[in-house]
DNA sequence: TTTGGGGAGGTTTTT
DNA sequence: CCTCCCCAAA
């Protein structure tokens, strides 16, 4: 177990007991360490209850909890391990009643929270434009995770946007419990009140975990570091893994110095450092070193391989987002496809990306915010069994109630609520009072609402009864008469969304099936907790799309970068301070560390913002490198500055300093050929042109923007067409 | 109550 | 560019 460990990873993994902070760099070994600490405590006699391991997404519990088993053996391995969140949960199912909600409460995603706060914002009268939703989130995000509650916050407030941020923070409290209810920070802030005000409790479950572990550590928040403090408070046994060059959840609340001032904490702490790398071939690691060499704040490490050196880093520079892509299309094509992953700043780049691909047939994944769980129709249909789980939810109700079209508009539901909130009834309970819905909404709506709540409470009843969740959901699908919904609704969609339901009620299945007939609070409890990374669908072959974000704690033999321009990493709104930049550099570290074999770092010199182009700047992270370990490329597209730029005052930035690509002449013969080769071959299209297509017949040109050729097929409609792609024959 | 047109505004990053 | 929200008309 311990032979193959390298000598730092063997010491920390066999400390003695105590407070340990293990600061492991990038691919050293961190997951390693962690899951043979763990096995080697339960080699030493500690009881797989006794230990209690945080990590940052499911995926990564799930996969320690196998690692583990595979050391130890499945009935040792221990069943504390998961995510702050979903420990959280299950701390405070079990405890409920010390809590002023009920077991089965329910748990409200980004989403939710702004459908509550919309209407909390309504009630208190406030003008939407002036004090916008994503403010408030963000205040009372930012004091919950503080331990700050609504009373607090409106006494210190000492500002006029302050007081008005916590009178909403009180508002938003208030609503969220009355639709017993709680949101992310909840998870974490409940637990650390139940265990701070009930001795008992603490004492139980303090008592119980002899040992805590903590992954990533330097992305813990000041709420999270008082939960391992409460519940290490008796054995004092606290395990701590991170990379202070690896924080980038500042902005959310995370504190580096949870790990920077590890001993203030925990008296008495032992540190470990991890610094070779098993990851990352030489060049790559030289790279990253180079880079995050740059930031001030921070404990430095020099991370070393005996890897060698492998090949260099390449740095390209392309005409804009659309060529990237489409030289995104060529790398992947030149690796194996599920080895290459690609990685960019914003979601919002995805797109592009993914449309290139997609054009080329190629096999990809898209992880994170566009996924399954965020489309409408999915959403609908968990509102559904949200509300069937918990008949008090009012932001599921009003998503829901007039979806498929019930005649049921804002004005009703608004009765409907206030209703619910006079005589302290959930909205669900109603229908056993239609005498009270009839005064307040009058008879016609009266009897169309009581018309839903009965369904409702059928659909209750089957809960009730441990109906399968997707035997339940198929029934509700039936009953809505959805699928015909979903046609009248969006034609075009219906097939596509229509299969995403199919998927659903499978996803369902496999729950039921694999849970052993879990309950339906279970199964929404696991969909509300999924994060971005826990969709990664391993083994498939396929390239992967992420954030960088997403990626952190992943790697891949193929990692391409995309954007990497200034004013998109470093980011616009994270440039203008020190310490901003600093994370933004981390980031990108964090970027570069993803890869084992090759890096593909790429920027545009212009990209689409809202529609028109702007130019762009190489990243100043693309200026720390070192040139040794890059190859730099800039390639030559045939591409003449627009003659409408320079007339409306030229561009709005300078272009790249030439200086920065000199490249191999070679390399660039070599790719200059090639794409002047794809320049050439759309040159041949122009407007109003007769052209055939394979799949689609014959049609007209409609606009021709570079290789992209947009084509009207008559009853086919109009398609964008890459003709690097998809070959057009003129036919005239 | 629904529908459509018009207009404004929006892009970080996530459990 | 797209999405969402508001308002007026049916």
């Amino acid at each position: 177990m311990l032979s193959a460990l390298n000598s730092a990873q063997r010491e920390a993994v066999t400390a003695p007991d105590g407070p340990i902070l293990v600061v492991a760099g990038a691919g050293s070994g961190k997951t390693r360490v962690l899951t043979t600490r763990i096995a080697w405590l339960l080699e030493q006699g500690v009881h797989p209850g006794e230990i209690l391991a945080y990590t940052f997404t499911n995926k990564a519990a799930r996969e320690m909890k196998e690692r583990v088993a595979r050391q130890v053996g499945a009935q040792r391995a221990p069943f504390w391990i998961g995510t702050f969140h979903a420990t959280g949960v299950r701390i405070l199912r079990s405890h409920a009643d010390r809590l002023d909600l009920p077991r089965d409460f329910a748990i409200y995603d980004a989403d939710d929270q702004k459908r509550l706060l919309k209407g909390v914002l309504q009630d208190l009268k406030l003008d939407s434009k002036q004090w916008g939703i994503p403010a408030s989130r963000v205040a009372i995000s930012a004091w919950k995770n503080q331990d700050v509650g609504p009373e607090q916050a409106l006494r210190e407030a000492s500002m006029y946007v302050d007081e008005v941020h916590a009178k909403i923070y009180t508002a938003y409290q208030q609503a969220l419990r009355k639709c017993q209810a709680v949101d992310f920070d909840d998870l974490i802030l409940e637990t650390v009140h139940l265990l701070e005000q009930h001795d008992e409790v603490r004492q139980q479950y303090a008592g119980k975990f002899r040992h805590v572990l903590v992954d990533e550590f330097q992305d813990t928040n000041e709420l999270q570091l008082l939960l391992i403090k409460l519940l290490s408070c008796i054995h004092g046994n606290v395990f701590t893994v991170g990379d202070d060059d690896q924080s980038i959840y500042g902005w959310r609340g995370a504190r580096v110095e949870n790990m920077l001032e590890f001993d203030e904490y925990f008296p008495g702490a032992r540190t470990f450092r991890l610094e070779q790398n098993y990851r990352s071939k030489g060049h790559i690691l030289d790279a990253a070193n180079h880079v995050i060499a740059h930031n001030r704040h921070r404990k430095g490490k020099n991370l070393w391989t005996d890897q060698g050196l492998g090949e260099q880093v390449t740095v390209e520079q392309h005409l804009d987002a659309e060529d990237e892509a489409a030289r995104v299309v060529e790398i992947v094509q030149q690796h194996r496809r599920g080895d290459v992953t690609v990685l960019y700043r914003t979601n919002a780049q995805s797109r592009l990306l993914e449309d290139a691909l997609r054009r080329a047939r190629i096999p990809h994944q898209v992880v994170g915010s566009v996924q399954f769980y965020e489309r409408r129709e999915i959403r609908d249909l968990l509102a559904y069994l949200k509300l069937v789980a918990n008949p008090a939810d009012e932001v599921s109700l009003q998503r829901i109630i007039n979806q498929p079209k019930r005649k049921i508009g804002q004005t009703t539901v608004g009765r409907l609520i206030q209703c619910s909130r006079t005589h302290d009834l959930p909205v669900g309970d109603l229908v056993a009072r239609p005498d009270l819905l009839a005064t307040a909404l009058g008879n016609a709506a009266a009897r169309r609402v009581v018309g839903f709540l009965n369904r409702l409470a059928d659909w209750r009843r089957d809960a009730a009864d441990r109906k399968p969740v997707h035997e339940l959901l198929q029934r509700i699908v039936a009953d809505i008469d959805y699928e015909t919904f979903l046609h009248q609704d969006e034609p075009d969609t219906a097939a596509g969304r229509m299969e995403n339901v199919a998927e659903l009620v499978s996803s369902a299945q496999a729950f039921h099936e694999g849970s052993d007939g879990g309950t339906l609070g279970q199964f929404l409890e696991q969909t509300a907790l999924v994060a971005d990374q826990d969709t990664i669908q391993d083994g498939d072959g396929a390239v992967r799309l992420m954030t960088v974000h997403t990626a952190k704690g992943l790697e891949f033999p193929v990692t391409i970068v995309t954007g990497c321009e200034d004013e998109l990493l470093p980011h616009v709104t994270s440039s203008d301070t020190e310490a901003g930049v600093e994370e933004e550099r981390r980031l990108f570290y964090v970027a570069v560390t993803r890869a084992r074999e090759r890096l593909y770092l790429l920027h545009a010199s212009r990209r689409r913002r809202f529609g028109s182009y702007e130019d762009t700047l190489p990243s100043r992270f693309l200026g720390e490198l070192p040139e040794d370990a890059i190859e730099r490329r800039e390639l030559d597209h045939g591409w003449q500055e627009p003659v409408a730029r320079s007339l409306f005052g030229g561009p709005r930035k300078a272009r790249a300093p030439r200086d920065l690509y000199s490249a191999s002449s070679q390399a660039k013969r070599h790719r200059k050929d090639d794409w002047n080769a794809d320049v050439a071959q759309s040159a041949q299209h122009y407007e109003g042109q007769l052209v055939s297509h394979a799949s689609f017949g014959a049609g007209t040109v409609v606009r021709v923007e570079g290789d992209e050729v947009t084509v009207d097929f008559g009853e086919h409609g109009r398609k964008h067409i890459l003709t690097r792609y998809a070959h057009l024959t003129p036919l005239d």
